[in-house]
DNA sequence: GGACAAATTAACCCGTTGGATAAATACTGT
DNA sequence: ACAGTATTTATCCAACGGGTTAATTTGTCC
C-alpha cells in the first residue's frame, strides 16, 4: 500500500487527524482554559484545517468535552493497572500515594483540565454520560486496604476511604498544580527534582504516620539536606 | 448635601466606583478565567461604562492583577489576625487548619483566582512586586509551633513547615476547588454542610495524627452517622 | 455665577473568532 | 478506468470583544 503514483498533495489519515487533533486540544484547553482556548491554534497545532476539527469531531464545546472525556479514560485506564491486594497495607499506601504523584507529574494537563472543570462547575462533565460510568476502582480498593489494615493491626483507625483518597490527590494536587504561584510565593523552585522528592517523601510520611501511628523513619526535618527518591516507582 | 436642583442623571463618586468595579473583576476573573471573562460584563456589574475601567484601573490585564493582587492582601491581612503563639502545639494546628478551610469556604473567588493564575503560570504574579513583598506569616508561625510541639514532646518530628503549610493548605484547597467535579464523581454533594464538617474532622484528624503519634478521637470511621460539626470555627 | 478640572456617558472602531459554505482532491470498490 | 464518497482546502462572514475618541455632566474653587 501507499503506492503513491504522483506528488500527493497530502494523504488521507481520518484516525491520526483526530488523534493529532485530540491532543492539540487537549493542549490548547489546559493551556489556557476554556475561554482562553483558540479553535483556530488548535487546528494549526494538529497540522489540520480548521474545518477538520468540525469534521472530525464537533464544535468548540464537542471538542473540550471530547478531550475530557480522554483524559479520565485515561486515568482510569491506569489506575485499574494498579493492584494493591496483593502488597501489605502500609506498603498499599505508599504505592497509592507513589502512583497518583507520578501520574500528576507526568499528566500536567491532566491537573489543568480538571481545574478548568471546575471553574465551570463540572457542567460539561455532568452531561458526560461517558465519564459518570468510569467509576474509579481507587475508593474499593483503599477500602479494602484499610480493612485488612484494621484487621492486621498495621492501622489504628478505619478512615472513609473516600475521605482518604480526596486526602491522597489533594496532598500531590494542590502541589502541583498551584507549584507556580506557590513557587514565586516561598521562592523556591517547588518543581525542581530535589524538592519533588522532598514533597512525595512528606506526602508518605505524613499519611502512613497518621495511620500506623509509628512515625516514619524518613519524615523530613526542617529542610532535610539530601533526599534519596522514593523507591517505587510504579506509573 | 445632595440637595438636587433638578434631577441628577449621575452623581460621582469615584472611591466607591474604584471599588465596585474591582469587585465586579473579582467576579468575573474568578466564574469565567482571565480568557473567558468579559470587560463589558464587568461594567455592567459594576453599574459602570465600560469606559471606567479603563479611567479607574486600566486595561482588561492590569484589571486582573488588582483583583489579583486584592485577593492576596486580603487573605494576609486576616492571617495576620491569628496568632498561634498561645495556643498549645496541638491547639494550634487545629486553629490553623479550621482557619485555612473557613476562610477557602468563605473566598470560593480566592481559589479560582489561584487556579486562574498557576493556569497563566504565574506569569502575572510574578510581575507584582506588591504581592511578592506580602509574606505570610504562617511558615514562621508553623515552624514555631513545631518547634515548641517537639520540645515539649506533643509533637514526634520535626516536620518541615512548608511542607506542612502546603500539606494544610492542599487537604481543604482540593476538596473545595474540586468539589464540583468530585462531587459528580462520588454522586454525593461535598458541599453540603454535613460533608463538609466531616471533612474539616478528617483533615484535622490526619494532621494531628501524623504530628502527635496519637489516634484521634474523632477519626471518621467508614461513612460515619452523623458528626458534629467542629469546635472552634476562628475565622 | 462662571470657569476649570474631574468624572461619567455615548458612540464608534477594528481586529479577532467561532462557525459555515462550497469547491477541490484523494481514496475505494467495481 | 471511472463513479461515488470521504477527506481536505480555500474563503467568507456576522457577531463579538477589547479598547478608544469625543462629547456631556458634575463638583469646586474664586
Amino acid at each position: 500500500m501507499a503506492k503513491r503514483k504522483r506528488v500527493l498533495k497530502w494523504q488521507r489519515d481520518p484516525e491520526g487527524m483526530r488523534l493529532r487533533i485530540l491532543e492539540a486540544a487537549k493542549q490548547e484547553f489546559s493551556a489556557h482554559g476554556i475561554g482562553g482556548a483558540r479553535v483556530d491554534r488548535i487546528a494549526q497545532e494538529a497540522g489540520a484545517n480548521k474545518r477538520m476539527l468540525y469534521y472530525h469531531v464537533g464544535n468548540k464545546e464537542d471538542l473540550y468535552l471530547a478531550v475530557l472525556e480522554g483524559a479520565y479514560e485515561k486515568i482510569r485506564a491506569e489506575e485499574r493497572e494498579l493492584d494493591l491486594e496483593h502488597l501489605a497495607p502500609p506498603e498499599a499506601i505508599e504505592r497509592l500515594i507513589d502512583f497518583t504523584w507520578n501520574y500528576f507529574i507526568k499528566n500536567p494537563e491532566f491537573l489543568a483540565l480538571l481545574n478548568t472543570e471546575n471553574l465551570a462547575k463540572a457542567k460539561n462533565l455532568k452531561r458526560s454520560t461517558k465519564v459518570k460510568s468510569m467509576h474509579s476502582p481507587f475508593v474499593e480498593m483503599i477500602r479494602d486496604v484499610v480493612r485488612r489494615g484494621v484487621a492486621s493491626g498495621d492501622f489504628r483507625v478505619a478512615v472513609d476511604p473516600v475521605q482518604l483518597y480526596i486526602s491522597i490527590a489533594a496532598l500531590g494536587f494542590f502541589y502541583l498544580s498551584n507549584s507556580a504561584t506557590l513557587s514565586v510565593i516561598f521562592g523556591r523552585d517547588l518543581l525542581a527534582k530535589e524538592a519533588r522528592d522532598e514533597r512525595l517523601q512528606h506526602m508518605v510520611a505524613l499519611v502512613l504516620a497518621a495511620l500506623t501511628g509509628k512515625p516514619m523513619p524518613s519524615f523530613a526535618k526542617d529542610k532535610a539536606p539530601k533526599l534519596r527518591s522514593a523507591a517505587h516507582h510504579t506509573a
